[in-house]
DNA sequence: AACTATTTATAAGA
DNA sequence: TTCTTATAAATAGTT
């Protein structure tokens, strides 16, 4: 914007674009905050620097909750198949074995916020309670299966 | 901004609301996708409308994927530790990497079922590798709550 | 949905 | 990074 239009393309120069990155990013966390105030919204920001660096926002302080909510109502709406799993050629099989296994946590992870979103440690009756959606789960691919 | 400052409260009037809300929303779904282009960026935003209407970006296209990955950055902050992942120990690391690579696909794939409502096409096979998976967590969770 | 008067956001420079 | 400032963009109120 100001002093010069912005062409939409990546800006070549890195220093320009950790600048833009830095003062853009704030700009729009802001304006999501505004939205949300304004227009009572719940609204989820999430923004991944080139670096990997994770900057967030979620309006009512529980991003959890509003990835938990993002799932349930895009539900129906056909998933896009996820990437292959690659991993770098070069990598130590002791490397690459634990980035599965975390790779694993997180979908296990992301199961358990899916049903309901027991966030923090389990308790017992929430076991009990992923124990039963699991059941049910089962019940249902069963179901299918015939 | 135009015409007047605006407070920074809840627009009470709902017929503004709407139409400001209708108005910033596609402004910031503008935004995050600008700061993607320009700063090389990967972004996700959803916004749930005061009746619950959902909209959403996701630069790559892949929102799913997109949560994934935030769960895995935000690992750490106050999210308790899974269970560890335990394989053979005397089995070949390229085994295990397969075997992992494997399990992940059958967790995506089930992921997206539950989010597809249990519509998403799974092979009779698939379905019998994830209700195998899915009987192993409840042997855990019933482990885990003894 | 279109139109503008203004406010905001921000690119470039310091 | 922070501030300044000229300009581009966004948008509040109006039609």
């Amino acid at each position: 914007m100001a002093r010069g239009k912005v062409q939409m393309k990546r800006i070549e120069n890195s220093v320009h674009r950790q600048v833009t990155f830095c003062k853009r990013r704030s700009g729009l966390l802001k304006k999501a905050k505004e939205l949300s105030v304004l227009c009572d919204a719940e609204i989820g920001v999430f923004i991944f620097s080139a670096h990997g660096k994770l900057y967030e926002l979620a309006t009512n302080g529980n991003m959890q909750g509003l990835i938990e909510r993002y799932m349930k109502s895009s539900r129906g709406t056909s998933q896009p198949e996820p990437a292959a799993i690659e991993t770098q050629p070069d990598m130590d099989a002791k490397e690459e074995i634990n980035m599965l296994k975390q790779e694993i946590e997180i979908l296990q992870k992301g199961l358990r916020y899916m049903f309901g979103g027991c966030a923090a440690e389990m308790t017992l009756d929430e076991l009990t309670e992923l124990e039963k959606h699991l059941e049910i789960w089962i019940y249902q691919i069963r179901s299918t299966k015939v």
